[in-house]
DNA sequence: ACCCAGGGTCATA
DNA sequence: TATGACCATGGG
């Protein structure tokens, strides 16, 4: 798998992404929370209500009525969910002082035991929050190297991300521009269904490599 | 009226 | 282990 030519051609594409979106390592976690299975424009919409009402940090979401978080973050879809798992997440940090001191392996047990977050969630955290050398793997990165022929569509999560971080340096820079650019040129480009036909990276946004 | 969006949990077989 | 139901808003 040539993993590195392929980050090239997307930096060339789409230049450096400047991830993640956040002021804090707080409000990453809090947005990688508020963006499952959600569009990013509604959670920048949910984030600033937050920031409105009482301030976005740990304190103020865990002294926050549940029913006041939930119509706060409304815009971010499954609020009544969200609310909860926020304020799992706000409790687990309280209660768990320290963590940059773990490991990456460690680390990531420890936020896979929180209730609502997942792999992906884990690991947006992991790289974003806690600038761990960890590959997030999304649906946009099965859907752009599934499309490439390079993996089978239907690959689990962890034996594309351990593929993905055994051919690649353990790079925390790498890994964060690399997945924000597959995520951008997967929106812009590599799209559910085809696009247009003019496409400079002709072959990454082929609607027929797949079907 | 669909389909999609920077997923995860839970019940069932 | 592997599906399916469920959570819910907003834009194309």
């Amino acid at each position: 798998m040539q993993l590195l030519a392929i980050f090239h051609q997307l930096y060339d594409r789409h230049g450096p992404q400047h991830w993640w979106p956040a002021e804090t390592p707080f409000e990453v976690m809090v947005g990688a929370m508020l963006t499952q299975n959600t569009a990013w424009r509604n959670v920048e919409i949910a984030i600033a209500n937050l920031k409105a009402v009482g301030r976005l940090e740990l304190e103020s979401i865990l002294a926050m009525p549940i029913e006041a978080l939930a119509q706060a973050i409304r815009p971010a879809g499954y609020f009544n969910v969200k609310a909860k798992r926020l304020q799992h997440l706000c409790q687990f940090l309280q209660q768990h002082p320290e963590l940059d001191q773990l490991d990456s392996d460690q680390l990531r047990r420890q936020l896979l035991s929180i209730h609502g977050i997942g792999p992906e969630t884990a690991d947006d955290i992991l790289l974003y929050a806690f600038n761990r050398p960890v590959f997030v793997i999304d649906a946009y990165t099965r859907r752009l190297f599934s499309r490439l022929g390079l993996v089978e569509a239907d690959i689990g999560y962890e034996s594309m991300r351990e593929e993905f971080e055994r051919v690649l340096d353990a790079d925390p820079r790498l890994f964060n521009e690399y997945h924000a650019l597959i995520v951008i040129h997967a929106k812009e480009i590599c799209r559910p269904r085809p696009m247009c036909g003019a496409c400079p990276l002709v072959q990454m946004c082929s609607y027929a490599v797949t079907t």
